[in-house]
RNA sequence: GCGGCCGUAGCUCAGCCUGGUUAGAGCACCCGGUUGUGGUCCGGGAUGUCGCCGGUUCAAAUCCGGUCGGUCGCCCCA
């Protein structure tokens, strides 16, 4: 029944970052942010929405998310547009429309952003999540596979997880080659289809590559024995994965081979990889990512081989849980006034802290010494920095540490110096 | 989109099976003990459309139906 409340609630499958978890979100898209940028990738930000013929192009038409699960409307010009349910065509798309590929090879981007899918919401799989990702446009050369497998994977470790990192190669979609190797699969399933789980039998037809990721018992064990991709790639992406393995072990980077990986998206080619973390339940993909070199063609642009991965931060910080990458609030120091005539003189020491670059804060509610010292406590300061009459009067400050409760009366003037020296 | 489970204070939950006085607890919050001092202790206080709509009944948080939301699994994926 239409209720007042009704709309006074986030939408199904979307949720509100709110302190304190909203600093720790924030720290790991920083840290993301910084460990892109430092390995040469700029920021780069595309529209919340494109039309949706690009993600019909480039995602797949027949692929799930842009079949069932992509949020699309019609704008007031009659124009078909869709929230975008990933960032790698939007990037794509961007960089062709701005000849960014025109220039110095490969372009190196990172984006944090949000996503879009119709799904039933769950833990760690959202209506609009958060990614946050990279992508190396321009060359085909093993080196930029593993240079971008590497950040990933030192991203999430510098942020306190430990992902499986699984990786395999789907080849390229020639007849001697991924096509070549489907026949061979559509072939195996065939002469085994009855001892497939019925629901999985289905598959043979539609996606045949996803058989492997059946939950069903029977079909695990036909699959024990089924032709795996790696072992019918054409020779140039045979070589191309040896070489992506070769740099990963000069890395030190550990990764799991895992023929049986597929990925979702039409537009991947080669490498395909993935981050898994077993806690995560039957989400159990932290991100993930791949090659795709025909993704440019699709969506009507130059060729433009490039690679790139997505991570979800909801999906991360679940795999933290509680352990690894702290955020918290910044304020150094605590205002502490005792009443009417101090109130006035507490803002605008505080803005004259904040001014030096100094967190501070005070209570602007008229509470009681008590109160505020409580206040001050919950702030996360470091110092309360007490004005009381006499301090007001004296020139001074009695500046407390909270950690250890020693407190000392200083000249106003000197704050920052004492503050600074910690 | 399909199936199971769940929905009581800001949070975690009890009460529901066996309808019946002002719906409880812990934590958190506010005030006081200490009109110049937090984190401990003691005392006091505020807070609920019992998710929503409807049905059964003299009476519903409690039983029934629907609906919305969450959660787990499927599908798929971050």
């Amino acid at each position: 029944m239409a209720n007042e409340r009704d709309s006074l609630r986030a939408p199904k499958g979307t949720n509100d970052i709110l302190p304190p978890g909203s600093f720790r979100w924030e720290a790991l898209v920083r840290l993301a942010q910084d460990t892109f940028e430092q390995a040469g990738y700029a920021p780069v930000e595309t529209p919340t929405f494109e039309d949706t013929a690009l993600f019909e192009r480039g995602v797949g038409e027949t692929s799930e998310v842009v079949t069932k699960q992509m949020y699309s409307f019609e704008d007031l010009g009659g124009r078909s547009l869709t929230l975008r349910p990933e960032g790698t065509a939007g990037v794509v798309r961007a960089v062709i429309e701005h000849n960014l590929h025109r220039g110095a090879l490969p372009v190196k981007l990172h984006y944090s952003s949000w996503m879009f899918r119709q799904e039933r919401p769950q833990r760690g799989r959202y209506r609009q999540f958060f990614q946050v990702g990279i992508e190396a446009m321009g060359t085909d050369s093993p080196s930029v596979d593993a240079e971008v497998i590497e950040v990933g994977d030192r991203f999430l470790r510098s942020a306190g997880s430990t992902p499986t990192l699984l990786l395999n190669s789907i080849g390229h979609p020639a007849a001697d080659c991924r096509a070549g190797y489907n026949q061979v699969l559509v072939d195996f399933l065939r002469a085994h289809e009855g001892d497939l789980a019925p629901e999985d039998g289905k598959r043979i037809d539609t996606n045949p590559l996803r058989t492997f990721d059946s939950k069903e018992e029977a079909t695990i064990a036909v699959m024990a024995s089924a032709p795996v991709i790696t072992d019918h790639l054409c020779g140039a992406c045979a070589e191309h994965f040896e070489d992506v393995k070769a740099h990963l072990d000069a890395l030190g980077v550990v990764y799991t081979l895992e023929p049986r990986l597929v990925r979702g998206l039409d537009y991947y080619t080669r490498t395909a990889f993935e981050f898994v973390w077993s806690g995560l339940g039957s989400q159990n993909a932290m991100g993930g990512g791949g090659r795709y070199d025909g993704l440019a063609e699709m969506i009507g642009g130059d060729p433009l081989p490039g690679i790139g991965f997505a991570l979800g931060v909801d999906r991360i910080l679940l795999a933290l849980n509680d352990a690894g990458i702290e955020g918290g609030p910044k304020v150094d120091v605590y205002i502490v006034a005792q009443g009417d005539e101090t109130a006035a003189e507490a803002l605008v020491l505080a803005t004259r802290l904040r001014r030096a670059g100094i967190g501070a804060d005070l209570d602007h509610t008229m509470r009681g010494m008590k109160g505020q010292m409580k206040e001050a406590a919950r702030s996360g300061a470091r110092f309360a920095a007490i004005l009381g009459s006499d301090e007001l009067a004296a020139g001074e400050i009695t500046l407390r540490d909270l950690t250890s409760g020693d407190q000392e009366r200083v000249p106003a003037t000197d704050l920052e110096s004492k503050v600074r020296a910690g």
